[in-house]
DNA sequence: ACTCGTGTTAGCTG
DNA sequence: TCAGCTAACACGAG
């Protein structure tokens, strides 16, 4: 589920819904979630504090907290990362979820699902006015630390620039899907952010970025900024365009042409063999 | 039973 | 040393 449109809305969720709000306890005995620290860690750093602010960076992101009592000092970031199958629900004093920038009849589906499976929950902060910040988490893949390091990440895929968008994308022979993939050359771009941006771009997944001329890359990135602000718009990258025509059998909703698979960049790609050269 | 997967990363190779 | 690739991670869904 979460590329940067999912994790950008998660974001948005917390900023509306879940700062400013004392933080009374934290369950945080997910060991492989919240790893390295261990059972006890977060709850000592967080309890008493407030989050006071939301941020995001490609598929990361991380709230400012509060000092505590009289210390003005802030707290430590805490980082949140959804993985492949997270999804952040916060909570109001009477458990009712928040809609954020969601649709509606989503977060019904959320609270039964946490009363189905509460052990999908992995890590909760509890507010003082008993609402919660959850992480919900089926495959375990997400992530809860202190200060995260975020050195790593290329610019947000969202904000870059063409020029450097241009000048970062380009380097190196690798197949441009794999370059979109990585994270320190443009942050948030995931398996199917990247299909919808080349299918946009016409541009083979397989094409080397030395092969990309100015052109191109100009291209490319128009067609990643507009795929990224669609798909936030519309609630998930699942609203592309082509994300339905990944499936065997289907054919491109441009041109009919038979859709293609194969591994680029190490995960599935589906692409018009017609069109995106 | 067995394969696949919307993310990240340690470890290997040339 | 580095760019690029693979396997592994956890665990449910088809």
């Amino acid at each position: 589920m979460p590329e940067l449109p999912e994790v950008e809305l998660a974001r948005a969720t917390v900023d509306q819904h879940a700062l400013n709000r004392k933080i009374a306890d934290v369950d945080d005995h997910d060991e492989w979630e919240c790893r390295p620290h261990h059972p006890g860690d977060l709850r000592t750093a967080l309890v008493g504090r407030r989050l006071t602010a939301a941020r995001r960076r490609g598929k990361s992101m991380w709230c400012e907290t509060s000092g505590t009592g009289r210390s003005r000092t802030p707290g430590p970031l805490l980082g949140l990362h959804l993985g492949m199958s997270g999804r952040i629900i916060v909570t109001d004093r009477r458990g009712k979820p928040s809609e954020g920038g969601d649709r509606l009849g989503r977060f019904a589906t959320a609270v039964e699902q946490i009363e189905r499976k509460p052990v999908w929950v992995r890590f909760t902060l509890v507010f003082e006015d008993g609402g919660k910040l959850m992480l919900f988490d089926k495959r375990r893949l997400g992530r809860v630390r202190l200060d995260p390091d975020l050195d790593a990440l290329g610019p947000d895929a969202e904000e870059v620039g063409v020029a450097e968008f241009r000048e970062r994308l380009s380097r190196g022979t690798a197949p441009v899907k794999a370059r979109l993939l990585d994270q320190s050359v443009i942050a948030g771009v995931g398996n199917l952010l990247a299909d919808e941006t080349l299918w946009r771009a016409r541009i083979s997944p397989q094409r080397r970025v030395d092969t990309l001329d100015r052109d191109d890359l100009t291209t490319l990135h128009k067609a990643l900024h507009r795929a990224t602000k669609a798909a936030i718009r519309h609630g998930g990258v699942h609203t592309g365009e082509v994300i339905g025509f990944r499936r065997a059998g289907a054919h491109c909703p441009r041109c009919g042409a038979e859709m293609t698979r194969a591994t680029v960049g190490g995960r599935t790609t589906w692409w018009c063999p017609q069109e995106q050269r």
